[in-house]
RNA sequence: GGCCGAGUGGCGAAAUAGGCAGACGCACAGGACUUAAAAUCCUGGGUUCCGAAAGGGGCGUGCGGGUUCAAGUCCCGCCUCGGCUACCA
């Protein structure tokens, strides 16, 4: 009695196709249509494959094999990205090197996906830690050693699109006659400081747990992201990759991508690409800090008034020695231009709101700004100190945890406002970073969050430049009335704000130049508490008064755009204008530019790690053994570098890289040339090998060459990219990164390395339940109720009952247990938006599916699935589940589900009764009727469609809709059911090969061909159409499928119930779509 | 705090271009087969009201408005949940 038995048909199968080799890409046919589907390659962890895996795998999978029944060519491979931390952890605890875990999980996950019957091409198989593989790995990053950008180039690629800025050989980059005059060493280290691959000194994320520097994206609220372990601040000479310079390429290119918005938004966020402008703020020389104190205020009034750059506004005789200077920094500025770098004499700021220059009242600088200690007076100097000392000291936890409340200490000096000399106070704070931007902020505490929150802790002043477009009417009303009498400001206050704050503010204001004398409260209503201001009459001649309105928050910066005030000239411009007009006012007067930010980072490249790729670089030394600072590269005929056999796995403790403890005749080696070689200690991070890989399986046996050129032509760019969004902005950011590195260098032909991206959503352990017992009477204590977890557990026998901390009784049990627990949806009822017993509607029931985790108890083990349901059972049922791309618990019944599905079909084909297999006795080979075809085509049309937009939880159902009809037929015709097995078999392979055979199919059915459908047979001849009145249901009529609106009207109206709610009524007017609905809408 | 996404039966979900809400599956209930169980097959169901029943009416896609002959779908305002991000000037 053979009963559908997939531990007897999967493992037959799994052996034809590797038998057959029926999944090896065969040689590349220009002829055919060519798809590259790519899964993301997993780590290889000792835990084994896990659910998630097979998700996007079994998608991918559908979509390869359907699209081979299509006749299209299909490159489907699979491989390991091997190197990593885990197995090096591995290693450091019993000994075990690290190759020999990582070939044994790979063991393990190849045994596993074969056992899922994935159609993979395994003859292109990879691991990252293959000699063969990361030999090319090296290479790659020589060639980005060998790579400077050239931000001006302008050029066209071999994808014809026009661009501006190319990665260029190092050998192309123009030398400054003044390096070449210093030698060759000047020029190899100048060379080197423009490399795509450089060195550089700079605080990293040091993990002394995991021994090693972990990049930005690996630091997650401060912790490492493995492990969470505490990451600290240190300085240290690290490898960085530069890719910053692509950072404009990387967010425009992704126009074109079929990717999700999401992740093309998170990209973009990522990059954080931002437009601004430069701007240098005055500081003087070396004497300055100590005259400022004299200097109470300048009388230089607007840089950009009616003469353009000139001491109109000043009265030499009167100003002090720094404000000669100043003057004549301003003249130099106007003649020279901006400078390239900033000198000592000027604070170089960054900003996205230049309009805002007019309200900066203070400045900021990063505690580790190189400016600080200029700018620091004797009086001063103990509290800098000691401030700069504590953040160094922080890691990035303490700097998240301290973000509450602003901390910052002030540097006793002065910068000069260039658009209004005004005297600005300078701080240190670490708010301010000393990685973005030029370490250091103009403040604009009534336009950022930030320092409105850092003026309010210190109490700087806020001066509002920005007002709200929409003014409010009240208070151009306020003002018409007031402006008779003089020259007034109205001010509202927002509602929220305490009337403490409106007495600061009146304090504040009071202390403003601007605001002459009168300030006073003129108006309350719930919008706010209006102010009146008198301002001075100059303001007024001088025609600064335009806008009547301005508002100030207390409680909050304003940071949306408006229309300018307090701005001198500018009043009146929208953010916009104001921008790009002071933008231009700067340049032309040499104190600032326009400028772009990234909030991306040049990718910190260099672990101190064993497990990795070693980099085929060596350091000169000198005669004392010490490093010169220069570099060697290995020839290519060197490659691949490597590990050195190790003693033990222990980390040094130190920054100190693992591979410093390496054996000498590793480590050293001379020159021909006679100079002594270090090599680099340093290995590259776990993201390097994945970068590329996607090109190494177009050709993964190329001992010449990375990939054939050819072939990369051929089958790049990946047509479809499966896997989860956690690799948003990390590998799928630097593998874009490499790949327009090597566009640009003339090895792919392509820009983008994956044309269309799909995310996996996660799968979720099975729903949990909870029962909470609290309230009155319950809990421990209450009157004629249980009185304590205890007697909650006798009472709704066999739950798992503990207490929390509160003393509630909690009772759980899983999904399965439920009913053994009795609490039957019957016993569940709806209450509000939980549930409750029942009969207890006191004890609250809560379901809720978590993440799978060990430590939570709910991983589901694919081969306990398979081994219980089979291989087609988990494929199945995973695409089942939902759409792709959303997250979804997990359910052991769902599956039981699709098994039974699964069964009803080898049911309905083979004869279970029969002591062998073979077919059903209503199998037969007759003409089919029309009702049947009918339904196989309807089938084929929705399958194929489902398939296509991957909507496989829908093609699953439309299947199921099939069977349920064809198990009723007594005669199964054997040209309906064939089509039917083709539909499944990307799906179910297994069970489709079976039955395939079964119906007398000769060879694997892998190669289609796909049924198509015929239209005729889609449409129903007679139709059900609804029939509304007033956009309500009210009855069905059949009618022909071509039937016209007179047909149908007709037969609408001749319906009784239609004919009697239309009784007595005026239609009005009726709207047909034909074959889908009448709505007669009556009065 | 910022950005993105999602809210539809007891549950997972479907509804392809604004046109029959709840396909398909799970769970549940009733029945058939069986000595019994498992397995299998059949039947049922959003909710509420009227009715003995057949049948019929009302209400229903997080909440409140709007557009439309017609809204799960489009627009405006909220609420809740999830993800990402977090001093990026």
């Amino acid at each position: 009695m053979p009963r559908y038995d997939a531990k007897r048909l999967e493992p037959k199968w799994q052996a034809y196709w590797e038998e057959h080799q029926t999944f090896a890409t065969g040689p590349f046919d220009p002829a055919k249509e060519k798809m590259y589907v790519l899964d993301m390659f997993p780590y290889p962890s000792g835990a084994g494959l896990h659910v998630g895996h097979p998700e996007g795998y079994t998608a991918t999978d559908i979509v390869c094999r359907y699209n081979r029944m299509k006749g299209k060519q299909v490159l489907h491979p699979m491989g390991w990205d091997a190197f990593g931390l885990p197995a090096e952890e591995y290693a450091i605890k019993t000994g075990t090197h690290p190759a020999i875990t990582t070939a044994k999980n790979i063991e393990t996950f190849k045994r596993q996906l074969k056992s899922l019957g994935f159609s993979y091409d395994w003859t292109r198989e990879l691991a990252t830690t293959d000699p063969d593989y990361f030999r090319w790995t090296q290479w790659i990053f020589l060639q980005l050693f060998d790579t400077w950008y050239d931000a001006s180039c302008d050029w066209t690629g071999p994808d014809g699109v026009q661009r501006i800025g190319r990665g260029r050989p190092i050998s192309e980059l123009p030398i400054p006659a003044d390096v070449a005059a210093n030698g060759e060493a000047a020029v190899r280290r100048y060379q080197d400081q423009q490399r795509l691959a450089y060195q550089h000194e700079a605080p990293v994320n040091w993990c002394p747990a995991l021994g090693t520097v972990l990049a930005n994206e690996e630091v997650v609220d401060g912790k490492s992201e493995r492990g969470g372990h505490p990451v600290e601040r240190i300085p240290l000479r690290q490898w960085l990759l530069r890719i910053t310079a692509y950072g404009d390429r990387l967010a425009t290119e992704l126009e074109n991508l079929n990717w999700p918005e999401s992740i093309k938004l998170m990209q973009r966020n990522w990059i954080g690409r931002s437009e601004g402008a430069e701007v240098d703020f005055y500081i003087g020389s070396g004497e300055w800090t100590g005259q400022v104190d004299a200097i109470s205020s300048f009388p230089y009034r607007g840089l950009f008034g009616p003469n353009g750059i000139t001491s109109a506004y000043i009265i030499p005789e009167e100003a002090p020695k720094v404000l000669h200077d100043f003057i004549a920094w301003l003249k130099q500025n106007a003649r020279n231009g901006f400078r390239k770098e900033p000198g000592p004499d000027v604070l170089r700021i960054y900003t996205t709101r230049p309009d805002t220059l007019f309200g900066v009242t203070y400045m900021v600088l990063a505690p580790e700004h190189p400016a600080v200690n200029r700018l620091t007076t004797p009086e001063q100097r103990a509290a800098v100190d000691e401030y700069r000392q504590q953040a160094s000291f922080k890691s990035d936890l303490d700097r998240t945890e301290l973000a509450k409340t602003k901390s910052g200490v002030f540097t006793g000096g002065y910068a000069i406002n260039p658009v209004n000399g005004k005297k600005i106070p300078v701080w240190i704070a670490d708010y301010v970073l000393i990685s973005y931007g030029t370490g250091a902020i103009m403040a604009v505490p009534a336009h950022d969050t930030r320092d409105f929150e850092f003026a309010k802790e210190y109490d700087q002043q806020i001066i509002p430049v920005v007002q709200p477009e929409d003014a409010d009417e009240v208070l151009a009303q306020l003002f018409q009335n007031h402006f008779a009498q003089g020259c007034y400001s109205a001010i509202r206050i927002s509602p929220s704000s305490a009337d403490a704050s409106v007495e600061r503010l009146k304090e504040t204001l009071k202390g403003l130049p601007e605001v002459d004398q009168l300030v006073e409260i003129v108006a309350a209503n719930d919008q706010g508490t209006y102010l009146l201001v008198r301002r001075p009459m100059e303001d007024a001649v001088a025609g600064r008064i335009t806008p009547p309105v301005r508002q100030i928050g207390l409680d909050e910066a304003f940071t949306f755009d408006g229309i300018a005030i307090n701005s001198g000239k500018y009043d009146g411009l929208t953010t916009a204008e104001f921008k790009s007009k002071i933008t231009a006012d700067l340049a032309a007067s040499g104190l600032g530019r326009k400028a772009v930010n990234y909030r991306l980072r040049d990718w910190l490249f260099s672990r101190q790690r064993y497990w990795g790729e070693p980099f085929p670089l060596w350091h000169e030394l000198d005669v004392n053994g010490q490093p010169t600072g220069l570099l060697r590269v290995d020839a290519e005929s060197a490659l691949p570098i490597k590990l050195p056999e190790m003693a033990d796995f222990k980390p040094t403790g130190t920054p100190e890289p693992m591979l410093s403890k390496a054996p000498e005749s590793w480590l050293y080696k001379s020159a021909p040339d006679g100079t002594k070689l270090k090599r680099e200690t340093n290995t590259m991070p776990q993201w390097a090998g994945s970068c590329w890989y996607y090109l190494r399986f177009v050709d993964n046996k190329n001992a010449a060459a990375f990939t054939d050129p050819q072939l990369e032509k051929q089958w790049l760019p990946v047509d479809l990219y499966v896997g989860g969004a956690e690799h948003a902005v990390l590998h799928l950011l630097y593998s874009r990164f490499w790949h327009k590195v090597l566009f640009d260098r003339g090895h792919v032909h392509t820009a983008e390395p994956f044309q269309r991206l799909v995310n996996q959503g996660m799968i979720l352990g099975e729903v949990e339940f909870t029962g909470y017992a609290r309230g009155q009477g319950l809990g421990v204590g209450g009157q004629g109720e249980p009185q304590n977890a205890a007697a909650v557990a006798d009472w709704v026998s066999s739950a798992e009952v503990t207490d929390d901390d509160d003393g509630n009784a909690i009772l759980k049990a899983t999904g399965e247990k439920l009913a053994t627990v009795k609490l039957s949806p019957d016993a569940v009822k709806k209450s509000g938006d939980s549930f409750v017993l029942a009969d207890r509607p006191d004890i609250r029931i809560e379901s809720r599916a978590y993440k799978m985790s060990k430590s939570r108890g709910n991983v589901i083990n694919p081969d306990s699935v398979v081994e219980n349901y089979g291989a087609d059972s988990l494929r199945l049922y995973e695409m089942f589940m939902g759409p792709l791309e959303q997250v979804k618990p997990w359910s052991m019944q769902g599956v039981e589900g699709v098994f039974r599905f699964l069964s009803r079909v080898w049911r309905t084909i083979t004869d279970e009764r029969a002591d062998d297999v073979r077919l059903n006795p209503a199998v037969q080979d007759v003409t089919p009727d029309e009702p049947q075809l009918r339904l196989l085509h309807k089938t084929i049309k929705a399958v194929t469609y489902d398939i296509e937009s991957l909507g496989c939880n829908t093609a699953i159902s439309r299947l199921m809709e099939f069977m349920n009809e064809a198990t009723n037929w007594n005669v199964r015709p054997v040209a309906i059911l064939k089509p039917f097995v083709l539909l499944l078999s990307p799906l179910a392979p297994h069970l489709a090969e079976e039955l395939w055979q079964l119906l007398g199919g000769k060879t694997t059915l892998a190669y289609g061909p796909w049924p198509t459908f015929d239209p005729k047979l889609v449409e129903d001849s007679e139709i059900d159409v609804p029939i509304q009145i007033n956009g309500k249901l009210r009855a069905k009529v059949s009618v022909p499928a071509k039937a016209d609106q007179a047909v149908v009207e007709a037969a609408a109206r001749a319906d009784s119930l239609v004919a009697s709610q239309l009784e007595g009524k005026t239609v009005v007017k009726v709207v047909y779509v034909p074959g889908r609905m009448v709505n007669f809408v009556v009065k």
